[in-house]
RNA sequence: GGCCCCGUGGUGUAGCGGCCUAACAUGUCACCCUGUCAAGGUGAAGAUCGGCAGUUCGAAUCUGCUCGGGGUCGCCA
């Protein structure tokens, strides 16, 4: 029989006169001398008990005992009375009277405060995670992944998907990321790589026939960590067969849809989800996950100013760059200051400066004096600026502009607070390019992935224009987070093996690498597609929780250390002379 | 690897060349206290200011290096 009947944070006033048996730990205590009250706190809640000296042992126990001990209790619940009520607790209307208090647990004083919300040293919360862990705040966000979890997985039970594990011990394609590596004891030398993504593993069980497959994998990645990126994270992987595009991202969104609704009702900004070009997208926002909770896109002002002789203009444009503008509503009387804060976001990004036009009662701007009477209106007319808007310009490269404007756009949002918390604005992102060229390696790389398959009427772009070819690919982005993304994928050998050359792999290397899946899609590969959705990424944007930490039961450091435990460490010599390995001597 | 920020009792902060023999809050310990709920009262203990080197008559305070942490760029098919 457990120790305890009953939760502490299950108690109400219905539960009056009831005798309850409750464990759990001493989350305050306040000892009158006489009378003493502990607030005992379990997974469920906080309750009051008062101990008096009518019943001495019990009340020698409470004296005794300290925050954070582990007590069990068995005792009577009872209304408070009228003056003694507590509406700052669940609980505050009734409150336990012991019969008998048993100390199950004695506690040292912990390192930081569990009772109070105060920001402690992140190191030291990591360190102690089991301890803070026990902060209700802490552990609400562990719950809240849990039933977003099993949300997902309800959900796609009831479609039928079949739910699959697949190997974490996997062989290394050094493609991308760095690989985490284990070595072999069986074959010393030799080394297993753990999975970016179970990607191959699942177009694989699209093959078997699965034909709609997902797991909560876990994928790994050995970068530099991020305020959302680490090293170990968890993703919704799910692959269909018989699909196009449109199919996945219908059930996607579907499902996307329902967890908003459930977990933060009405918060959806835009429904059906907007679709955005690739191209259109990095036009008026520079970046490929837009935060589209707000406005500000990048006009184009290039008709408006393209026979300027101002010579930022002239220059930028005789040089093959181009000239945006973002119209920041009601802002012309911007200060200096903030003006130049701005010059310098924009700096961040390349640009060589940030002209603006302020359309005040008398225009304000230092580049006026450049600009003729017609190509200033042209620029109002063509950013559709009112009076007492501000107009902020760059010229310049493409990629400069796009970064810079994303930057300075990205600020505002913050500056001007238009960023709401309380809303999700979701959208998807498509047609990006296929392939992309890396001009250091001399090669083409898949912006996505090697998989991602292309629409059949640009085949012939594959020999002749590679990087205008168009990916079935979508990216869902929330509030500025990409979330997730997939693509439909190449289902037949000739056409992977060709991209797999234009990535400049030499037939044997792609044997080598991607054999088994080439091997694979010749024995009848049905059309497939699929996703893999960030679960942490989804708890920070849903939830608008800062650090990936707070949704990971035991975090590492952004230095990828583990305080915890110490990981990673030093092993035995034997270990490492077991698995063939040889340490070399620590660099100087 | 680059850049920015942080490191002071258990915890969170203040102090930013001499007034520091380091302050405040909270926690801890002891005693008092029968209606508190961040209980209250009285008292006590607790830090060589991340480490090393330097500047100076004098360093928590200035400089350099280093270690640890946070953020960001690179990186993240």
């Amino acid at each position: 029989m457990m120790l305890k009947d009953t939760y502490c944070g299950d108690l109400r006033a219905a539960h009056d006169g009831q005798r309850v048996r409750l464990a759990g730990w001493v989350h305050r205590r306040r000892d009158h001398g006489g009378l003493i009250f502990i607030d005992l706190r379990d997974s469920k809640g906080i309750v009051q008990v008062v101990l008096s000296p009518n019943e001495p042992a019990a009340h020698a126990a409470a004296h005794r005992s300290r925050i954070e001990w582990v007590l069990a209790i068995e005792g009577v619940v009872r209304r408070r009375s009228a003056e003694t009520l507590n509406p700052k607790m669940e609980t505050g209307e009734i409150e336990v009277v012991p019969l008998s208090c048993t100390v199950l647990a004695e506690a040292q004083t912990p390192p930081f405060y569990i009772n109070e919300s105060a920001d402690v040293e992140e190191q030291l919360r990591v360190k102690f995670r089991y301890l803070d862990l026990r902060r209700p705040e802490a552990a609400a966000w562990i719950r809240k992944r849990h039933e977003v979890v099993r949300f997902i997985r309800e959900y796609l039970y009831a479609l039928d998907f079949t739910e699959i594990e697949t190997p974490t011990l996997i062989k290394s394609t050094p493609e991308g990321a760095r690989d985490f590596l284990v070595p072999s004891r069986m074959r010393p030398g030799t080394f297993f790589a753990l999975p970016q993504s179970p990607q191959i593993l699942k177009q694989l069980l699209m093959v078997a026939g699965f034909e709609k497959y997902f797991q909560l994998a876990r994928c790994y990645r050995d970068e530099d960590f991020r305020a959302n990126r680490v090293a170990e994270h968890t993703q919704l992987d799910l692959e269909m067969s018989f699909v196009e595009p449109e199919d996945v991202m219908a059930l996607i969104e579907a499902l996307y849809t329902a967890i908003a609704e459930k977990f933060v009702p009405g918060a959806i900004q835009w429904q059906p989800f907007p679709r955005l070009d690739y191209q259109d997208c990095m036009a008026r926002y520079g970046i490929d996950r837009p935060d589209l909770r707000y406005g500000l896109a990048f006009v184009d002002i290039g008709a408006a100013v393209g026979d300027s002789s101002f010579q930022v203009f002239a220059n930028a444009f005789a040089a093959g760059g181009e000239a945006k503008a973002i119209r920041i509503p009601g802002k012309a009387d911007m200060t200096r200051k903030e003006i130049d804060e701005l010059t310098e976001v924009a700096r961040s990004g390349g640009a060589k400066g940030l002209a603006y036009i302020g359309f005040a009662a008398e225009l304000r701007s230092p580049i006026a004096k450049f600009l003729t009477p017609d190509e200033i209106e042209a620029i109002r007319a063509s950013t559709g600026a009112q009076q007492g808007d501000l107009v902020v310009i760059v010229a310049d490269q493409p990629a400069i502009v796009a970064r810079s404007l994303f930057a300075v756009r990205d600020f505002i949002g913050d500056k001007l607070g238009l960023k709401d918390p309380s809303v999700l604005a979701f959208t998807w992102v498509t047609g990006f390019p296929l392939l992309e060229w890396h001009p250091d390696e001399g090669r083409w790389d898949a912006t996505h992935n090697p998989f991602s398959g292309f629409h059949e009427e640009d085949r012939p772009l594959l020999d002749s224009d590679p990087g205008a070819v168009i990916a079935k690919q979508y990216d869902l982005v929330l509030n500025g987070v990409e979330i997730g993304g997939g693509s439909v994928r190449i289902t037949n050998r000739a056409d992977q093996a060709k991209v797999l050359t234009l990535m400049n792999h030499s037939p044997e290397a792609q044997q080598e690498r991607f054999g088994v899946i080439l091997d694979a899609l010749e024995y009848g590969a049905p059309p497939m597609g699929g996703v893999g959705m960030g679960i942490e990424r989804l708890m920070m944007a849903l939830f608008n929780i800062g650090h990936i930490r707070d949704v990971t039961a035991f975090p590492k450091m952004s230095s990828g250390l583990d305080p915890m435990f110490g990981a990673p460490s030093e092993v035995d010599l034997a270990q490492i002379e077991e698995l063939g390995l040889r340490l070399a001597p620590a660099p100087a």
